[in-house]
DNA sequence: TCGTTTTTGAGGTACGCACATCATTTGCGG
DNA sequence: CCGCAAATGATGTGCGTACCTCAAAAACGA
């Protein structure tokens, strides 16, 4: 014989389908003792419900939303091409995903969307985006309305975010910093610290690491400022050697972000390209290319597919009022080195 | 309106339910000409199959056993405890697992519980082991009998092995000897190589992967001959010894399998702990404790969750003869260093 | 004890699909 | 054009659960 069904538990608990059923679904109308002794048939007959059953008979769809920012970071393009392959494949587990990117330099028009989504009857939403008052208050309207919010890659911890799919940005910090302080050996003892823009959180923290761990570990090191580019190769190059000429060479470069499209040109221009130790975040075409090539030495990563299909299970498991496996949903920060870049699929 | 289902399909393609149903599972009697109006309906309204609704209406309960040596070895440890959760929560996707330990030594024997269960009616098999003769003749017999058989952790090329759950061991090799030569800086460039034993494939692969980067990037440092300990800690002792005696200090010390009880001791006795560059694979208690107490530097590993419920999600995708997504199948070589380090859960 | 409320039982329908049976239609060769 | 085989249709049942309705029984208060 197979798994127990609902009628082993009415007839091992001595009560009808329908007894159990009310219990089961937690439905009103049933006494106390009776609710004992149909849990106690569960538990005896270690009954579990089959949710594929269940959720075909509930005929439920679940439609949930995910926000990425509009930014033109290739970091977030990969993880819309992944939520994007996840989807699809959810689809065939009920579940419509409608994702969408909105403008990062206009918080109110995300609060407004998010409104709209609550009023649309949405089960669940999902978003990447940095955690400012505004926001805050539409998430807790989300919250206030039942729909769980999740947040991805950068944590909201003051938003009532019921999950967190992403790693531990302190972390990845400090391993940055490991690398590079081991990485430097005999290199001028002095890194420059780039970064696109401080304003998700994660960059913050990942900056906070590794500063945490060079100042314990490797004191000897000099780490510079972070330099602000906002995106622009111009500002890049500004920048740069604006740090060269205050300050003087430098042994090794850390990229709070994903990189930049012009970073190694500006680096072969200042003579820096191979010359330094430079390590980065995020897998993407560019930082992929850059190990390959050889001039970027590390690279602090997640791993996008498992983030887009965390993020949806995890929709998925929140909506269905469903426990989620922790261990399966926690993300690990990945070091890739040229020697263990993922082949191209 | 939801998902398209088969009676879309029927009224989309003109025909009748009981044709799309043969269509679908691959039933003889249908047409080409049909064949095709029913593919090219499922493509037009985008049809996917609802896994859940199919495999509840199939009833099956896939059987299927999972089978690892009785090494004594942390990493065969954790791997079974994670195939454990992993069995327990694929209970609940109507799947039996059976694991079990073979004795390591005895290959025939092991040759013989797969013909068993081949006569028993399994619906797949895993299993961890070397690719003897013998057991190559048992996968093969297995094969013929359509049973679908996947290696874990590490490959049998020449055995009919439907699917390799691992990593890549070249790789991981390579990944080691990298970080070792970057580590290494300014210590006496001579690296001693240790294993329990070198009959797994992997252990082989790793050397060859950890050789070739040496040679390629690091020609400047000495690696010595693996020397095989079989496990015990008088021999670790001993061989360290001679080693040391014949061929001078070293700077570093690469573990092809994942370390030993006595190493921290020995270790210790000779004067090393701390003092060479240590890298090792798998992350088990010992391991992790080294990398914390700081005399291990870096960890090659693989995720053995992510092998467990893979290893299940293959089983079950070859028994029921579905399509495998490969990007979530692909094991990632995971660097783990003190500050990556996973939180105990 | 009676009437009322609460609890329980019995039974049906639906979800999307697999699988089986039997009737009917179609295509094909002669 | 007939006969036969192949192809297709029609229809039913079951998987394990949710959810609904109505009737019956039990518990309860007065």
């Amino acid at each position: 014989m197979g798994r127990p069904t609902v009628t082993d538990i009415a007839r091992e608990a001595g009560v009808s389908l329908a007894t159990v059923d009310r219990v089961l679904n937690a439905r009103p109308g049933v006494r106390a003792k009776t609710v004992a002794a149909v849990q106690e048939a569960v538990a005896r007959l270690g009954y579990v419900r089959d949710m594929a059953a269940a959720n075909l008979a509930r005929g439920r769809s679940t439609r949930v939303a995910i926000l990425l920012p509009d930014t033109e970071s290739q970091f977030v393009q990969t993880l819309q091409d992944a939520l994007e392959e996840a989807a699809a494949l959810a689809s065939s587990a009920r579940m419509q995903v409608d994702l969408r990117r909105y403008p990062a330099s206009d918080m109110h028009l995300l609060a407004a969307t998010l409104a709209d989504l609550a009023a649309g009857g949405i089960s669940g939403v999902a978003l990447m985006a940095p955690e400012t008052p505004v926001l805050r208050d539409a998430l807790r309207g989300l919250h206030a309305a039942g729909v769980p919010v999740v947040a991805m890659v950068s944590d909201l911890p003051h938003s009532a975010a019921a999950h967190y799919v992403g790693i531990d940005s302190h972390a990845a910090g400090r391993t940055a910093a490991m690398l590079m302080g081991r990485f430097l050996g005999a290199r001028t003892p002095r890194v420059m610290v780039i970064a696109q823009s401080m304003l998700l959180r994660d960059s913050i923290e990942r900056r906070r690491g590794f500063d945490a761990v060079m100042q314990r570990d490797f004191p000897g090191i000099e780490v510079g400022q972070t330099l602000e580019t906002h995106g622009a190769p111009e500002t890049l190059r500004e920048v740069m050697r604006l740090s060269l000429a205050s300050s003087g060479p430098v042994g090794g470069i850390y990229l709070l972000g994903s990189g930049h499209r012009a970073l190694a040109q500006v680096l072969s221009e200042l003579g820096l390209l191979g010359q330094v130790v430079t390590i980065g975040h995020e897998l993407t075409p560019h930082t992929k290319a850059a190990l390959q090539a050889g001039w970027m030495d590390a690279v602090i990563a997640q791993n996008v597919g498992h983030i887009a299909r965390s993020t949806l299970r995890v929709l998925q498991a929140k909506a269905l009022q469903q426990p989620i496996n922790e261990s399966q949903e926690r993300l690990r920060l990945e070091i890739i080195l040229r020697e263990n870049l993922p082949h191209a699929s």
